[in-house]
DNA sequence: GTTTGATGTCGAC
DNA sequence: TCGACCTCAAACG
């Protein structure tokens, strides 16, 4: 369920994690047995993200990539020994741990985690921390022609400092489809996901609905800065929150269909847009 | 105890 | 457009 700031926040725990050495590579389920084999005792040489796309690197006599996409329902929790910063969980269900106030378990003295779950997927384990992986719903070793492959279908991302709006704004202005769709489409943008969408499409003051090639250069540049500020923001504070005031809520349109609007008070919509429930204000956004 | 739904994506009709 | 994927907390009864 997480959106590109999460994954992004996952290369950073993994790279933490590739401080402490090799890793002993296990699959507790079953379902990536020959995968884990293949990873075990080596060591991560680049943890990378694109979009919501995760690439461990590692060091093994062939290079080997571990991709994992995390999809609907994936997730990864950690457990570390003190002193190692890492967030306790990052992924799915919505609950404490990616946040950076939440407590995650710290052991002090002898490191003991405790065993992997039945729907471990994979179980990465460092000398004084461990990482499991749950539900994803990509888990796959690649060779480089394969890693080029998944990066092919994939826009441009904004946490990636290298990329700009160019090719973004350019294949917006040419679709027939509307800009709510073609935000959530990682082939013209890669990391947001239904909450960013959603959030930013107010804070632009565009209609999801809105053809994307009748959105003006200008307001598409506003709106590829404006997903690239608040998801550094969600990338620093590991929670999404879009609101200026986050005291009243995070949010300001998503999930609150039927309440007021925070700025204008007109009633928030609703509607299935590209598969997904897409939260508007009438008012605000035309 | 059962159903629902979630910050996602693909592939079959 | 719809179901499958595969997970689990929250909502519902």
């Amino acid at each position: 369920m997480p959106e590109g700031h999460s994954i992004h926040r996952l290369a950073a725990a993994f790279s933490e994690l590739s401080k402490l050495g090799i890793a002993r590579a296990s699959s507790p389920q079953g379902r990536f047995t020959e995968g884990a084999a293949a990873l075990d005792n080596a060591k991560i040489t680049r943890p990378w993200a694109w979009g919501k796309h995760l690439f461990l690197e590692f060091e093994v006599p062939q290079p080997a990539t571990l991709h994992v996409h995390l999809g609907l329902y994936g997730s990864w929790k950690f457990q570390a020994g003190e002193g190692i910063a890492l967030p306790g969980h990052i992924g799915a269900p919505r609950m404490p741990g990616e946040h950076p106030g939440d407590t995650y378990k710290h052991f002090s003295g002898q490191f003991q985690p405790a065993p992997p779950g039945e729907n471990v997927r994979l179980r990465l384990e460092f000398s004084r921390a461990v990482a499991d992986l749950s539900g994803p719903n990509q888990c796959e070793l690649l060779d480089n022609a394969g890693v080029e492959k998944i990066l092919a279908r994939l826009g441009p991302d904004p946490l990636v400092d290298s990329c700009s709006s160019q090719d973004f704004i350019d294949r917006a202005r040419k679709t027939s489809r509307r800009i709510g769709e073609v935000v959530m489409d990682q082939s013209f943008i890669a990391g947001p996901g239904n909450i960013y969408r959603a959030e930013c499409l107010f804070r632009c003051g565009i209609n999801p609905n809105r053809q994307a090639a009748k959105v003006s250069v200008k307001r598409l540049q506003a709106l590829w800065e404006d997903l690239r500020s608040q998801m550094r923001r969600g990338l620093k504070e590991g929670l999404i929150c879009t609101a200026d005031d986050p005291s009243q809520g995070r949010f300001w349109v998503y999930q609150r269909s039927g309440e007021p609007c925070r700025r204008c008070g007109a009633i928030v919509r609703e509607q299935i847009v590209a598969g997904r429930r897409s939260y508007w204000c009438p008012k605000c956004q035309k």
